[in-house]
DNA sequence: CATCAACCCTGAGAGC
DNA sequence: TGCTCTCAGGGTTGAT
């Protein structure tokens, strides 16, 4: 499930330096950039994983633009083309590839191709069809609603508080609200919490100024960790990353806590699976 | 603002 | 063995 370490794992990649054939980065065990490559064509093999504009005016309109950059914002790649903008999230099942047009075939559920000029594509693959891409001639089209980077050192420790303090919600559905802060999805949003030793349903305006503090430090350690291991790959979503080996609570149920020993629990929050240590982790 | 449910889908796993 | 059924899973949106 692509949460921000993913995400900005895939965005790195696709900045790599365009010029190397691919049995080079086949040897690097890695995928040749896009910056700089130019959009021949588009094939959609599913309408709606193209959120706006319509199919042909999208089609039409990327045909000729040269990717200029790269970048991620929350949980969108973020591409920057000639004129318009590129934005691409990935939901549940997304990832995208980088090869020859020519490597043949087109895999089980790839549902948008962007041809280049010089032989290369890039695929969007997405079994469940969550996924979606914007074309847009402005980003904040999309991105305006986001909340802060949680990397971002403009949120700082005071700021996070009083944003906490402002809300009487559960902290964990709270964390997941990408309006609130991005980037954060269920993986680690859980390991955040278990880290901080503070329960998924604590409510967010009672949180200490320690608590907070720890808080977000520990948020900025587990996404740090992510991309330090190029994301977690989970279920059969791979995406070449090995995080999921170093999980404390996640898909832990039942399991020790890795500080206490007490078996991990599992409860639903907000309709999401909620991993935590029923001893680390009390409600105050 | 808070809370809850529906929705988008596929594939895994259970039951028969 | 093969069929049908149920539901997990994340994020967004809309209703209340």
């Amino acid at each position: 499930m692509p949460e921000l370490p993913e995400v900005e794992t895939i965005a790195r990649s696709l900045r790599n330096a365009a010029g190397l054939d691919f049995a080079t980065w086949q040897g690097l065990n890695a995928r040749p950039g896009i910056v700089g490559r130019t959009i021949y064509s588009a094939t959609v093999n599913w309408s709606r994983s193209i959120a706006t504009p319509e199919i042909e005016v999208f089609r039409q309109q990327i045909s000729g633009q040269v990717v200029q950059g790269v970048n991620r914002r929350g949980k969108f790649l973020v591409l920057q083309l000639d004129r318009d903008w590129l934005l691409i999230h990935l939901r549940m099942s997304g990832d995208v590839r980088v090869e020859p047009a020519d490597s043949g075939l087109v895999q089980p559920h790839d549902r948008v191709i962007l041809d280049f000029q010089d032989g290369t594509r890039l695929v969007f693959n997405d079994p469940r069809k969550f996924g979606r891409l914007w074309l847009v001639s402005h980003p904040d089209e999309v991105l305006s609603g986001l909340g802060p980077e949680p990397l971002a050192v403009e949120l700082t420790p005071a700021t996070f508080y009083a944003m906490l303090h402002a809300r009487k919600t559960p902290v964990k559905p709270l964390l997941m609200d990408q309006r609130f802060i991005c980037g954060l999805g269920n993986i680690y949003t859980d390991e955040a919490l278990h880290q901080a030793q503070i329960h998924p349903l604590q409510k967010a305006h009672t949180l200490s100024h320690e608590e907070s503090e720890r808080l977000l430090s520990t948020i900025r350690d587990v996404l740090r960790e992510g991309i330090q291991r190029n994301g977690a790959s989970i279920d059969w979503v791979y995406r070449g990353g090995d995080f999921q080996n170093f999980f404390r609570v996640y898909q832990r149920t039942g399991k020790p806590c890795l500080r206490c020993g007490t078996a991990i629990e599992r409860i639903v929050v907000g309709q999401r699976g909620t991993h935590f240590c029923p001893l680390c982790q009390v409600i105050h």
